[in-house]
DNA sequence: GAGCCGTGGGA
DNA sequence: TTCCCAAGGCT
């Protein structure tokens, strides 16, 4: 890549041509600025997740709190219970925090610069950055998976992941520009999204074709080299869905740990050999298996029903929606009512 | 630095 | 079916 400048002006222009509309988003080249709430809400609920899954939380969200000094006023089960299905449950517990911080010691206010957004529970570098370009248009350099994919291709830069981090930081600040960082940071995430996709990315239809170091090479779709990944071990475990008339047993799960602070089932421990552990003595019923596929191991959850018997031990009795519920548990749900 | 932490969709 | 991955953060 020869001209940094070329190349991020020919970005610039394609971004006012084709960006994306989404709902936290105002126009490319627009006076008026984002709400840094709905900027906020939209980066966290963005991180590792697509635009397609974040869309109708994000509507949710945003009309049942429509301002951080609602959302900070909430309960936390219902946030836990909005956030349902989303996944990384930790994100939903550090948005509430965040939100109260923002609310009570800074007049509803968000930090305009990284440092300040970055001492906030779970704004990372790259939310901070994020959110200090897009809200407040600072030239802060947002580098996201999007960013390390474009840039490895644009510079040609074949050092795997994550070795290859600060070679592409550097890219990524050379490309960044003074006038409208805000947008640059949005145009690089768009063309990510769209044409410099992680299979078979569109080179075709790429404004930075001409300054593509890596589509010069031939070597575009095969970067960013990456760490071979290790195999997920299966874990096995049992899952008890008691009823009591129309009131189910389900307990909130600590919140350090998987799946931590919602709503569920009482369950075994997850293991190579789980002990059977049930919340009170009763005819256990055999519903079946539930799989279930977490980020770093595959679960298979067998599922006992029982009509409530006893006392039981942990949990309590409460009318149940299945939507409050992490996906896991929305399919052992389903699997017992059917 | 590396492991932990969800989910659903596409190849 | 299986694997990869999508706007990361925290420890």
């Amino acid at each position: 890549m020869r001209d940094s400048r070329q190349a991020a002006d020919r970005l610039m222009g394609w971004y006012d041509a084709h960006a994306r509309d989404l709902p936290w988003r105002v126009p490319p080249g627009a006076a008026a600025r984002p709400d840094p709430y709905r900027v906020w809400l939209s980066e966290v609920m963005l991180q590792q997740t697509t635009v397609a899954a974040v869309r109708e939380y994000f509507h949710r969200f945003t009309r049942i709190w429509p301002d951080v000094h609602a959302l900070a006023a909430a309960e936390d089960p219902d946030v836990m219970a909005a956030w349902a299905g989303l996944g990384y449950y930790a994100r939903a517990r550090n948005l509430l925090a965040c939100a109260r911080v923002v609310s009570r010691d800074l007049d509803g206010t968000f930090p305009d610069t990284e440092d300040g957004l970055r001492a906030l529970p779970g704004i990372g570098p790259y939310t901070a950055a994020a959110i200090a370009a897009i809200a407040f248009d600072r030239p802060a350099v947002v580098v996201d998976g999007n960013v390390e994919r474009v840039m490895a291709r644009l510079f040609a830069i074949r050092t795997p992941l994550p070795a290859a981090k600060p070679a592409i930081r550097d890219a990524a600040a050379a490309l960044t520009p003074e006038r409208r960082p805000g947008d640059h940071a949005q145009a690089v995430m768009d063309l990510g999204a769209t044409i410099c996709t992680a299979k078979s990315p569109s080179c075709l239809l790429c404004p930075l074709k001409p300054d593509c170091a890596g589509h010069a090479a031939g070597i575009a779709a095969t970067l960013p080299a990456k760490a071979p990944k290790k195999a997920k071990p299966t874990r096995r475990g049992y899952v008890y869905l008691a009823r009591r008339g129309s009131d189910w047993l389900t307990e909130r799960r600590p919140d350090k740990g998987l799946l931590g602070g919602m709503a569920a089932f009482p369950t075994s421990d997850w293991s190579e050999a789980p002990a059977e552990a049930p919340p009170f003595d009763a005819p256990w019923r055999d519903a079946g298996e539930v799989r279930h596929t977490f980020t770093h191991f595959h679960l298979i959850l067998t599922v006992r029903v029982a009509e409530a018997t006893g006392n039981p031990d942990r949990g309590q009795w409460t009318p149940l929606d299945p939507a409050a519920l992490p996906t896991l548990f929305r399919k052992a749900h389903a699997l017992a009512v059917t």
